[in-house]
RNA sequence: GGGCCGCUAGCUCAACAGGUAGAGCAGCUGACUCUUAAUCAGCCGGUUCUGGGUUCGAGUCCCAGGCGGCUCACCA
C-alpha cells in the first residue's frame, strides 16, 4: 500500500494501543442500546421534548470538536443523530478518551436527548463506550464514494458513503418480501429445487459446468427453475413457486449478470390469461407496497403499472415495428433472406425462432414504455408451451415489457407428454447448428407421463423488476456484489 | 470479442501547448463549551493503473498490457 494510507493506519493502530493501555477492550462482546436512533428521536418529539435516560449505538460518521466540547454524529441502521460530549459532564479522563476515537469507529453512548440552539435533537452524553475501533479511513463525507469500480468491489463502502445505494437494496428486500406476501396470500407454496443438475434445462442458455468429485460426474448450474417446479405440479403442488438464483454463462451487460434472481410460479387449472392477470396484480401490489403508488417515472415519462396492461399480438407488434409479417416466411432461410434484404445483420446459424426473437428484441422491445404483454409466440421459439387452440403455428405464451425491458415470460404449460417429447426432439435436431437448444430431460418427460393438470406458468426477473422500481439503468446497481473480473 | 471513454494523495477532483504534480475533505499539532460541509493558524501526505518507447524533460505523446464504464455483438 502507499505510504499515506499506511500512515493513517499506523496512527489508528497507535490509538488502539493507547486504548488497550487504559484497560479498555476496543472490541467488546455486545452492547444493548435502549433505543434505535429513529425511535429515540420520534419518542422525544412526541413527548414534547422530554427525554428519559437512554442509550444508543452506531458508527461515528463525522466529528466537530471545540476544545472542551465535541459533537459527534453517529449512525445506526435507522438514521443518524448528533451526540454532544462535554468535558464538564464527562470528566477529564473520559473526555480525553475522545482523542483516540476516530470517524468510522463504533461507540455506544448514554444520556438524555435535548434540542440544541439550532434545533437539532441531540444526545447529551453522560457516558460512552468503545464498541469497535476502525483502522481505515472512510470515504469522504461530502462527495461520498464515486468510483464505480470501488463501489462494486467494496460495496460495504458504497453502503456507508452513499445513502441512495443503501436505499436501493433496502427497497429490493422489501420488494421481495412483497412478492412472497402476494403469492403466499394466494395459496402458493414456496419450495427449493436443485441448483446442481445433471442437465441444465428449462431455458435456452449456456450453463456453467462444474464437477462432483465423489460422483465423478459433471454437473450444471441451473439456468431455470421450470422443469423441477412442473414435476412438483405433477406431485400435487397446485400452486408452487421458487425465487432463486439461476446462472447463465453468457455476456455481461447493464441488463445481464451471470447469476440473477428468477421467480417462477405455477398455478394448476390455469392458462396464460390467468398468468397475465397475476403479473398485473403482482406488479401493482409490489409497487404499492414499496413505493406507495403504481406510477413510476422513467426517462421523464410516467409509467403506470396498474392494470390493465396493453395486450398486443407478437405478430402484430413485429409487423408494425419492422414491416415483416413473419408468417409470410415459414422457414428460417426465407426469413433470414428477408431480414438481410432489409439490411439487418443476421447470424447464419439461427433458427426461425431465434430470428423472430431478434426482430422482437431489436425493433419492438426498446420502444415499449408502458406495461405491455406481447402474446402468442411461434411454436418454434417455445418448446415448453402449449399450442393455441385452432392455430398450430402459435403457442399460448406472453412476455411482459415495461420501459423497454422484458420483465415477465409466461405460458400455458405443455402437458401433453407425447408432444413434449416431439418438441424436444425437434429442438435437438436444430442443435447441430444451434448450441443452445433445449435438451430432452427424460426424467421430466416421465413425470409428465404420469399426468400434469392444465397449468399456467410464469417467470420473472427480480433484478429487472427492482431496476424498474428504483429507476436504475444498470443491473449492477441492484445486485449487491455484481460479477467483476478479478484484478491482476 | 469489437469500438469509444476513463484510471492522479485514504476520498472527491485540478494540472494550458510536453517544463518543479496541486486543492478541498480526511489525518496530525495548536486555539476554541451549541457546532452541524464548524471555524482559525500551522503541518504531513504521490509507484500519476503496470511495462516499454520517443524526448534534454512525460500525468500529458507513442506501443503493449491490466481493470472499469458505456456501447455493439452475444443473450428466453
Amino acid at each position: 500500500m502507499t505510504s499515506r494510507l499506511e500512515r493513517l493506519t499506523e496512527q489508528r493502530l497507535a490509538s488502539l494501543e493507547r486504548i488497550r493501555a487504559r484497560g479498555i477492550d476496543p472490541y467488546p462482546r455486545s452492547y444493548h442500546p435502549s433505543h434505535v436512533v429513529q425511535e429515540a428521536v420520534a419518542a422525544f418529539e412526541q413527548q414534547g421534548g422530554n427525554s428519559p435516560r437512554m442509550s444508543l449505538a452506531g458508527r461515528i460518521i463525522s466529528r466537530r470538536s471545540m476544545g472542551r466540547m465535541s459533537f459527534l454524529d453517529i449512525r445506526d441502521h435507522s438514521g443518524k443523530i448528533q451526540l454532544s460530549l462535554r468535558h464538564d459532564l464527562l470528566g477529564g479522563e473520559r473526555y480525553e478518551l475522545l482523542q483516540d476515537i476516530d470517524i468510522g469507529d463504533f461507540i455506544g453512548a448514554e444520556g438524555k436527548l435535548f434540542r440544541t440552539k439550532s434545533g437539532e435533537v441531540t444526545l447529551e452524553v453522560s457516558d460512552f463506550v468503545m464498541l469497535c475501533k476502525s483502522l481505515r479511513p472512510l470515504p469522504e463525507k461530502w462527495h461520498g464514494l464515486a468510483d464505480v469500480e470501488k463501489r462494486y468491489r467494496q460495496r460495504y463502502l458504497d453502503l456507508i458513503a452513499n445513502e441512495g445505494s443503501k436505499n436501493t437494496f433496502v427497497l429490493r428486500s422489501r420488494a421481495i418480501t412483497a412478492i412472497r406476501g402476494f403469492l403466499n396470500e394466494r395459496g402458493f407454496v414456496e419450495v427449493e429445487t436443485p441448483v446442481l443438475q445433471p442437465e441444465a434445462g428449462g431455458a435456452l442458455a449456456r450453463p456453467f459446468v462444474t464437477h462432483h468429485h465423489a460422483l465423478d460426474q459433471d454437473l450444471y448450474l441451473r439456468i431455470a427453475l421450470e422443469l423441477h417446479l412442473k414435476r412438483l405440479v405433477v406431485g400435487g403442488f397446485d400452486r408452487v413457486y421458487e425465487m432463486g438464483r439461476v446462472f447463465r454463462n453468457e455476456g455481461i451487460s447493464v441488463r445481464h449478470n451471470p447469476e440473477f434472481t428468477l421467480l417462477e410460479c405455477y398455478q394448476a387449472y390455469s392458462d396464460y390469461h390467468d398468468m397475465m392477470r397475476l403479473v398485473e396484480d403482482m406488479f401493482a401490489h409490489v409497487a404499492r407496497e414499496v413505493l406507495g403508488t403504481t406510477q413510476l417515472t422513467r426517462d421523464g415519462a410516467t409509467i403506470d403499472l396498474a392494470r390493465p396492461w396493453q395486450r398486443v399480438q407478437l405478430r402484430e407488434a413485429v409487423r408494425t415495428h419492422c414491416g415483416i409479417d413473419f408468417e409470410d416466411y415459414p422457414d428460417a432461410d426465407s426469413l433470414r433472406a428477408r431480414m438481410l434484404e432489409m439490411g439487418m445483420e443476421v447470424e447464419p446459424d439461427k433458427g426461425r425462432g431465434r430470428l423472430i426473437d431478434e426482430l422482437l428484441s431489436t425493433s419492438v422491445e426498446p420502444g415499449i414504455m408502458q406495461p405491455t404483454f406481447l402474446l402468442d409466440y411461434p411454436v418454434d421459439m417455445s418448446p415448453l408451451a402449449k399450442r393455441r387452440q385452432g392455430d398450430d403455428r402459435f403457442v399460448e405464451r406472453f412476455e411482459g415489457f415495461v420501459a423497454g425491458m422484458e420483465v415477465a415470460n409466461a405460458f400455458t404449460e405443455l402437458n401433453d407428454p407425447l408432444e413434449q417429447r416431439g418438441r424436444f426432439l425437434r429442438q435437438q435436431q436444430e442443435r447441430t447448428v444451434d448450441e443452445e437448444a433445449e435438451i430432452a430431460d427424460e426424467d421430466f418427460l416421465e413425470a409428465l407421463e404420469y399426468g400434469m393438470p392444465p397449468t399456467g406458468g410464469l417467470g420473472m426477473g427480480i433484478d429487472r423488476m427492482v431496476m424498474l422500481l428504483t429507476n436504475q439503468q444498470s443491473i449492477r446497481e441492484v445486485v449487491l456484489f455484481p460479477q467483476l473480473k478479478t484484478k491482476e
